[in-house]
DNA sequence: AAATTGATTAGAACGCGTTATAAAGAATTC
DNA sequence: GAATTCTTTATAACGCGTTCTAATCAATTT
């Protein structure tokens, strides 16, 4: 058993030697590493970029870098919250001003879809980088925050639908339709080779059959 | 430039030495391989599984299955003919017997994201391993036979619209249908700690909306 | 049998993510 | 200043995917 001397009884007497680093100074210093990985990951590519080399990048040693994170996963999933962040910021910014619940959720949707298409690479960050392992997938984009934010789908749809529908059909609706929304975007990006009918009649045709248009 | 003495004009005569592995003897090595491959990655995971282990289980040197495969990568790409062939030969034994198109459309798609529910770890063998590299990601199940496979779903949403449907439609149809199915897979696969509604509602949905009832 | 050509093996090497260990540096209390 | 406690560094090591080279083995023609 280890003794942890900080957390002595009481709380109050300080300890001796080097006191252990702020929450604070932990997540400066995580959002700066974070910072130059994004950058790094982008223009190169998550697999091209090795920890020594983000270590000199950041101005650190390697063993540093595990000081702020488990591993090089872990780094990944720091740059979700920033993508997610900028994906929806501008989802706000579209549907702002359009009064008529039904459109803004197709503006929305389409503004998903080419969002992920524009940013193919952070596609990738995001939904495919956690495979192969087998390990922490389940925690994907397991952050309650970030997964808020899907919401806006679900409130618009409920609006489209009126106070008539029923909680458990709003529900189910905004789920099949984020989930659609999910599977078109996969299916273009990864899949781009395809003949695809294309993304705004894909995403016009999920809206239309679930608002039952 | 290199001689390719195999290629000489005319290609009557015999190429001196030993001569080059057939193609069905290069495509039963890949077949062996790919099986002991298989199992191993099934019961330990894709990146649990080194290419030196590999080698030695399918009893040959590392080196030699670099001549029948280019990476490691190529070989887990052999075994989502695999699993593929194996779901949609399960999903027609499901359609099987089923006259009504909607009815059996409904029953093909919970096979399908039944399958990838039942099948953790072949879902992220197919969908998810290509991440990372950012290469050959856009041949993601590029295979032409492997792709023809999914019209199952499209024949039958034709057949339960019927023949006055527009052949644009059907097509539309079909896609998005495609993609809702693999998103909602996605969601339950990868987000197994969300509270979903469950696979069953979620595809009983998708059908309706799609069909139009 | 000899020569030739390709398949396979053996072994070292590279950079990778990661872990371990010991030394050096920094910040605090006594 | 001394002692203490934590952070950071330096360095080596492990197995990994992958590449390279030289040697050995196998199958064919001359």
């Amino acid at each position: 058993m280890k003794r942890t001397p900080k957390a002595k009884a009481g709380g109050a007497g300080r300890a001796r030697g080097r006191p252990a680093l702020t929450a604070g100074q932990v997540a400066d210093m995580r959002a700066h590493v974070a910072s130059r990985a994004l950058e790094l990951f982008r223009a190169e590519g998550y697999a091209s970029v090795s920890i020594r080399r983000l270590a000199s990048e950041a101005g650190c040693t390697p063993m540093t870098l595990y000081q702020y994170f488990e591993n090089k996963f872990d780094i990944l999933r720091m740059l979700w919250a920033d993508v997610l962040g900028d994906l929806f910021d501008r989802l706000d910014e579209v549907g702002v001003g359009e009064p008529d619940p039904a459109v803004r959720l197709g503006a929305l949707a389409e503004g998903y879809v080419e969002y992920w298409l524009e940013h193919r690479e952070d596609y990738f960050l995001v939904f495919m980088s956690g495979g192969v392992s087998q390990d922490d997938v389940s925690l994907f984009m397991g952050d309650a925050a970030l997964l808020a934010r899907f919401d806006v789908f679900r409130s618009c749809i409920a609006e489209a639908l009126g106070a008539r529908a029923r909680p458990e059909d709003v529900r189910v609706k905004s789920e099949v339709f984020v989930c659609g929304l999910n599977g078109i975007a996969q299916g273009l990006v990864t899949l781009s080779g395809y003949p695809w009918a294309g993304p705004r009649p894909l995403v016009r045709e999920l809206t239309a059959r679930i608002l039952g248009r």
